[in-house]
DNA sequence: CATATATATAGCGGCGATGTATATCGGGGC
DNA sequence: GCCCCGATATACATCGCCGCTATATATATG
């Protein structure tokens, strides 16, 4: 999933900068599990632009930099549709901290509750912005997407809540 | 988490050529979490050794190429852990298909079905594979990580039956 | 003829860090 | 009570590095 369709997808939904792009992996309910950097939002918006897929408008602003408010056109409508449709890159779970625990045997026990007790903290966190009000979901979409990304944490956060003894205090068995 | 820290930990584990290092990816229980490519495993090889953090001795093979069998170092293993103690670089899940369901309305309603229809099928064969005898977990830490990775899956494959009638059959209230 | 073993690289896409400007807002100092 | 400063936000842009994808080479096996 190229930053270019991420692009058009999100204009789809109204005009919008290239910051304000980034802002809605920040803020909205769909931030689990599409990303994107400025050092790639950037090129995309200029080859889309190229390609007639969106359109600029400069809007000046006093002693501020031009806000270059970017708008899907049909023909990029089209080609967002025609990607959708083509057979979709397949998910991608990259966890540092998942790898890490292939290891635990090679750490300090108390290093390794304590790498636990992060990520369960963070997990937490990302849960409670799932459910916060301001990031309430506005269409169908975004509600099935929040309820999903709620539902894999909680099982996450509820398997590591369960079985975290078992790399905190290996049995004999467990080494067999 | 760059691809030279997941070398590294591999070859705690026993000695491996980088072609050996790329199979475990595929076929271990640790698959879903980690992966690198031959197009980084190779070059990430190569300066492991010019760094001292593995060895490397080429055992010659009747007409076939050399095997370069990697050995990782004292200095490797204790990179190794130093790089675990560090803070970890978070998560990522990347997925073009919860995208996608972003965007159904803008999609035939076949298709929408189709797609999930797709992505349970997937799923249910990840699944398959976390449970299959020949990937049976040896250690305390691929144990945790196997059944992490099983229960992440349930929740999901759960999540889609249950819900995703919300977006094959959108409701008027739910486009509030 | 496809698949498996085995290594290697070129090209391209994308991330992280950094740089440039300006505006606003809250708190500390006087 | 007021002013300044630092932190934060808006807004755009680029460079270097990393890593993935595709491709190439060579041989053996089923």
């Amino acid at each position: 999933m190229d930053v270019r369709t991420i692009c058009l997808g999100i204009l789809t939904r109204g005009d919008a900068t290239g910051y304000e792009i980034k802002k809605l992996f920040e803020t909205d309910g769909y931030q689990h599990f599409v990303e994107a950097s400025f050092g790639s939002i950037y090129p995309a918006l200029n080859r889309l632009t190229e390609e007639g897929m969106v359109s600029v408008r400069a809007e000046a602003q006093e002693k501020r930099p031009d806000r270059k408010v970017y708008s899907i056109t049909p023909a990029g409508r089209k080609a967002f549709v025609t990607s959708l449709m083509k057979p979709l890159p397949e998910d991608k779970h990259r966890s540092p901290f998942i790898f890490a625990m292939l290891f635990s045997h090679l750490l300090p026990p108390d290093h390794v509750s304590a790498l636990i007790d992060t990520y369960i903290s963070l997990g937490e966190a990302k849960l409670a912005q799932l459910s916060a009000p301001e990031n309430a979901p506005h269409t169908a979409g975004e509600r099935f997407v929040t309820g999903y990304g709620r539902a894999i944490y909680l099982s996450m956060l509820n398997y590591l809540r369960i079985h975290r003894a078992e790399i905190e205090h290996p049995t004999v068995e467990a080494a067999e």
